[in-house]
RNA sequence: GGCGCCGUGCCCAAGUGGUAAGGGAGAGGUCUGCAAAACCUUUAUGCAGCGGUUCGAUUCCGCUCGGCGCCUCCA
């Protein structure tokens, strides 16, 4: 099976075919770093994540481009407000993002500032102003014209005429059509502006978008990515703009987006106050866990977040780890680097889907229960039990989800030479049925941390 | 009002024109000195409702009801 993405722009599912064999590139919206970033903001980076991870895997080169906005009306405004330059507290929120995209283990892209591209995005707009789908208006701004692009509305299926007539917009004066949009925002006082040939100002919002993916991708790119939230009018002003300034079609070969995070079934968002910080969540689960909680949606579906859910969730992951640790108890260090094929075969395909990784946990789940048969057997076969335990790494481990082993989080002081001595006297108490003693001995250490399960092969443990 | 998405068991969640993955939770059982874990069995003749197409639909089409997103800043 090829590897199939499904395209908003066909509303279909397409086989993917880049531009260049072996090779993809990837432009996702970032964000206006202007706040700490909420679990809505890392949706797209972890889905993302994993869909490069998968690229790889499948052999392709790829690049990865994503932007700050770093200048805009709302930042100029909270600068305002904490007293700050817009520089500074772009560069804080900036930064910030990136740590969580650090601590939830996302690999980082190419990320590129609005601010130091600004000749790209004057380059576009001179090339929309010559060709005529632009113009300045009086006191220095420079808006698209919506109606010399026929196209406009094909990948939001909106036409320009049915949005006019319902259309609640604010009649500004300054545009010919209420559906212009500002590509160049003229300088006003104590603002940030650069010079330009129309004077000086600063981009509007989507125009960035369109200059730095071009610059960094080149025209025709593969993948054009970002949240189902700025279908329109963004992505659609971005192609506009992208076709228009270049005659160049299509912008971008295939574009995608992510559903959107949701809590108590209203989109996540700072004016609803419904939002829970990466910070605050990684506060009370390990980053695997909620790797794993967003990974058990498809990308494109929306997504309810409830604590109750990563709760859930962090149970399930127990388990994976619980049978893989004991798994490692009782290969008795047989090694294998094999994956069960039948497996394998059913998560590539998965992932081929549209990186359905939904379905491709679920056969991460059919090989733990193999693996979980093998260790509940009466004859359990340390090859066998090496051979799923295996399987179940390399796959969740492709999705970016690592299964440590477990003295990676060994506390202070407890050994596990020290847990092996204790289990040891445990083993001679019970010979000699003093049963009193090895509970004892079991619920010490059950107090610090360390499970144990007795077997008929043997006592096993893990921390908890 | 316009455009689009969605409605699968107690909860979460995949999926296919031919009879419903997986996870969480619950119930019974097995193993065990006990415990824990695991394993086995069990919870949708059913996939919002009503019509239609079809040999056959949860899967395609239409309508109705319900939820959500966008149309203003948004990941």
């Amino acid at each position: 099976m090829s590897l199939t993405i499904y395209n908003t722009l066909t509303h279909d599912k397409e086989v993917f075919e880049p531009r260049e064999p072996g090779k993809v590139g990837i432009y996702a919206c970032g964000l206006t770093p202007q706040g700490p970033a909420h679990l809505g903001h890392m949706r797209g980076a972890l889905a993302f994540d994993v869909i490069r991870r998968w690229f790889k895997y499948r052999g392709y080169d790829v690049t990865m481009v994503q932007n700050f906005t770093d200048v805009d009306d709302k930042i100029i405004r909270k600068a305002a407000e904490e007293g700050i330059g817009t520089v500074e507290l772009a560069t804080r929120y900036s930064n910030n993002y990136l740590a969580d995209w650090n601590s939830l283990g996302i690999t980082p892209v190419e990320f590129v500032k609005v601010t130091e591209n600004i000749p790209a995005i004057l380059q576009l707009i001179a090339q929309l102003l010559e060709r005529e789908h632009a113009y300045v208006a009086e006191n220095g701004d420079v808006y698209f014209s919506v109606r010399t692009f026929p196209d406009y509305g094909k990948l939001s299926r909106r036409r320009s005429d049915e949005m006019e007539s319902g259309a609640r917009i604010e009649i500004d004066p300054l545009k010919r059509d209420p559906l212009d949009f500002a590509l160049w925002k003229a300088e006003r006082p104590g603002e940030p502006s650069w010079p330009s040939p129309w004077g000086p100002g600063r981009p509007g919002w989507h125009i960035e978008c369109s200059a730095l993916a071009q610059k960094f991708l080149g025209l025709s790119f593969d993948i054009h990515a970002g949240g189902i939230d700025l279908l329109f009018p963004h992505h659609e002003n971005e192609i506009a703009q992208g076709e228009a300034g270049t005659g160049c079609v299509p912008f971008a070969r295939v574009w995608m987006h992510w559903g959107s995070v949701n809590a108590g079934g209203e989109k996540m968002s700072k004016s609803l106050g419904n939002f829970f910080t990466i910070k605050e969540i990684l506060a009370e689960y390990p980053a695997q866990v909620l790797r794993l909680y967003l990974l058990s949606t498809h990308y494109r579906a929306p997504i309810d977040y409830a604590p109750e859910r990563l709760a859930e969730t962090a149970r399930s992951y127990d388990r994976l780890r619980k049978a893989l640790s004991t798994a490692d108890q009782m290969s008795n260090g047989a090694v294998v680097d094999t994956v069960s094929p039948l497996h394998l075969a059913k998560f590539e395909d998965s992932m081929d889907d549209d990186f359905n990784s939904a379905a491709a946990l679920g056969v991460v789940f059919e090989a733990l229960s193999e693996l979980n048969k093998e260790i509940a057997s009466p004859t359990p076969a340390p090859a066998e039990i090496a051979f799923y335990s295996s399987t179940v790494r390399k796959l969740i481990g492709s999705l970016g989800i690592e299964l440590t082993s477990q003295e990676a989080s060994a506390p202070d002081g407890l050994t596990d030479a020290l847990i092996e001595h204790a289990l040891a006297w445990r083993k001679l108490a019970r010979e000699s049925k003093n049963y009193g003693l090895s509970d004892r001995i079991r619920d010490d250490l059950k107090s610090l941390g360390i499970i144990l399960e007795d077997r008929p092969q043997g006592t096993t443990w893990q921390r908890s």
